[in-house]
RNA sequence: GACCCUGUAGCACAACGGAUAGUGCAGUAGCCUUCUAAGCUAUUGAUAAUGGUUCGAUUCCAUUCGGGGUCACCA
């Protein structure tokens, strides 16, 4: 509604012979403060194009603005600025109406993200990325975008090789526990330490991944069981965040054809050898050089990349592809791009980057061994989760108890993932994680259940308000918060940034309970009370729309 | 050394070049016989520095200083 106003005002303009390049300069905004307008134009860039003063600007600009939309109610001039309020009804109508503006119609998209390594750790590192990226999915899908999502298990390659090597080291014959992955993963680490400690081990380690390579019987047998147990484990961790992906690319599946085309690119001369290996040379263009084999002959990360992205355009009608990782990864796509037109790819390549997860003491290293998984960290919030419920519900049973906590910490991991934007580096903090109060997912959590145990006192009454409702300035802020939750999505989407939508579901929490304080919703007056419940339930829906877009789960009561 | 990102209160974050730089945590002072206090109300406290562009700069540009990242065989 907001949108359709502030264009039908560009419409009015464009009538009165106001060009194009002004129109853009526009800035339309809140107001500073909500009694003076639900909408502000500045009339600077207008009093340029008019060759007269701010404020003689806005008056005139007032009496353009008069009347474009009906929407309109009222317009005062403050100094250089046109104020606009809106009609109260118009409000609560788009606010009880809302329909995401379809802002992207362009085809299908490849959204690839989520790319863990098989046989290593699964750390916070990764759950940002899974955090950031299904949200960025249900943002774009919002706005209208064919988003075609898909993962990408990068189950073949040194860091296997080295896991096993000192599986059959250090643990041949042992028994292992429930969680396989998690247990697999440690022997990464202590891979790493073992090699760092003693460098012999580094021809041994060689000569593993060489044999899986080549598929040598007794290395593939144990290399495809304990790739199960990694694949159980993000399984088991899609299932707890909900993620849900179109379809699963792994790199064992295609690394051959990785190998073809490097040996393509080598024949047709994009591609050159270099100190024994195959590499792109981008030094001319200041942007290094992409190893495409390495000089033992054994394929990369890159080798897999060429091919990965042929297998998606092969399998789906896509217009263009997509791919998520931390903004170390930036120079390495911008390689592998051009690397894939230079190869004859036409289609559009795209890579979104987003920064960093580290710790208080530093960057998260496996060798350092203080990295956070994402386990590890779960078991921690649940028991907090647990503990808090407890405290507050002494009545409620085990299993409730269980079933409210552990949708309080999915809600609470995820929301530290996505609350701030993605060009901040997230300095992870235990304590903070651990908070349920303020801007968390618990807060947003907090006021769909407390709405929720209104409509349950509430009975059978039918929220409804006349257009002529006399709402107050809580209420009506409330409703003007309602309104611009497309306006939100619009930007999130365009920006890829959902920290906005996060920023907005608290916003309009802290509006909710700012009004619950002083508003008594089941008012005795029969008019107020449907009035209000239509409000409160109103608030409910939007934020709702909010906690699914940043993949928070509903509590109905905690 | 080159390139990219970043610098706002004790900490974590907002602010499409526009009105008095907003919020959370922490601190301080209040509020639970009334729809859930995981809450509300009030309050202390900040744009790294110096220039420039502009009617107007936290925002754009330059330089300096700080933080993070990448730059050939890890993914």
């Amino acid at each position: 509604m907001i949108t359709a106003v502030i264009a039908a005002i560009k419409q009015a303009l464009l009538a009165q012979g106001v060009p194009e390049p002004i129109l853009d300069k526009a800035v339309f905004s809140e107001p500073p403060n909500p009694a003076l307008g639900d909408l502000a134009v500045a009339a600077f860039p207008f009093a340029a194009f008019w060759f007269c003063a701010p404020p003689e600007a806005a008056h005139k600009l007032a009496e353009i603005i008069r009347g474009s939309h009906n929407a309109i109610f009222e317009i005062t001039v403050t100094g250089p600025y046109v104020n606009i309020k809106l009609q109260t009804a118009a409000i609560v109508h788009a606010a009880t109406h809302f329909k995401p503006e379809k802002i992207r119609p362009r085809p299908a998209i490849m959204f690839e993200y989520s790319q863990p390594n098989t046989h290593k750790e699964y750390h916070i590192g990764h759950l940002r990325n899974a955090c950031f990226g299904a949200a960025l999915v249900a943002l774009w899908r919002a706005a209208g975008q064919n988003i075609i999502p898909v993962t990408y298990n990068n189950d073949v390659g040194a860091h296997v090789a080295k896991t096993l090597w000192a599986y059959k080291k250090f643990h041949a014959g042992e028994k292992p526990p429930t969680e396989k992955g998690r247990w697999l993963a440690g022997m990464y680490v202590e891979a790493t330490r073992a090699l760092e400690e003693n460098p012999d081990y580094k021809e041994e380690v060689s000569d593993v991944l060489r044999a899986l390579e080549a598929h040598d019987p007794e290395w593939y047998k144990l290399w495809k069981e304990t790739r199960g147990w990694s694949l159980d484990q993000f399984h088991a961790i899609y299932k707890k965040l909900d993620l849900k992906f179109k379809h699963t690319f792994n790199e064992s599946a295609i690394k051959e054809r990785g190998h073809a085309m490097v040996d393509d690119l080598l024949r047709r001369g994009i591609a050159k050898k270099s100190q024994g290996a195959i590499i792109m040379d981008f030094e001319e263009q200041n942007k290094g050089v992409l190893i495409l084999r390495k000089s033992d002959g054994a394929g990369n990360y890159t080798t897999s990349d060429l091919a990965l992205a042929e297998e998606k355009f092969r399998r789906f009608k896509l217009d263009s592809s997509l791919v998520v990782t931390d903004k170390r990864q930036s120079l390495y796509f911008e390689q592998l791009f051009m690397t894939l037109h230079a190869y004859g790819f036409k289609q559009h390549l795209k890579h979104l980057d987003y920064e960093l997860v580290t710790l208080p003491e530093g960057a998260m290293s496996s060798r350092k061994g203080n990295v956070i998984l994402f386990e590890s960290l779960y078991e921690e919030v649940l028991a907090h989760a647990i503990a808090e419920t407890t405290q507050r519900h002494a009545d409620w049973s085990a299993k409730k108890v269980a079933k409210v906590a552990e949708a309080l910490t999915i809600g609470a991991i995820k929301f530290t993932m996505v609350r701030a934007s993605p060009l901040k580096v997230i300095v992870f903090d235990k304590t903070e994680a651990l908070s349920f109060d303020g801007y968390t997912a618990p807060y947003l959590q907090y006021t769909v259940a407390r709405i929720n145990s209104i409509f349950k006192k509430a009975k059978l009454t039918r929220p409804r308000a006349a257009a002529t409702f006399a709402w107050t300035d809580a209420e009506r802020a409330l409703w003007m918060l309602m309104a611009r939750l497309p306006d939100v999505i619009e930007r999130a989407a365009t920006d890829d940034d959902p920290s906005h939508v996060a920023r907005y579901c608290f916003e309009l929490a802290k509006a909710f309970s700012s009004f619950y304080e002083t508003h008594k919703v089941l008012d005795d007056d029969k008019t107020i009370r449907a009035a209000r419940l239509l409000l409160v339930k109103s608030t409910q829906k939007t934020l709702q729309v909010g906690l699914k877009l940043l993949g928070l789960p509903v509590i109905t009561e905690m």
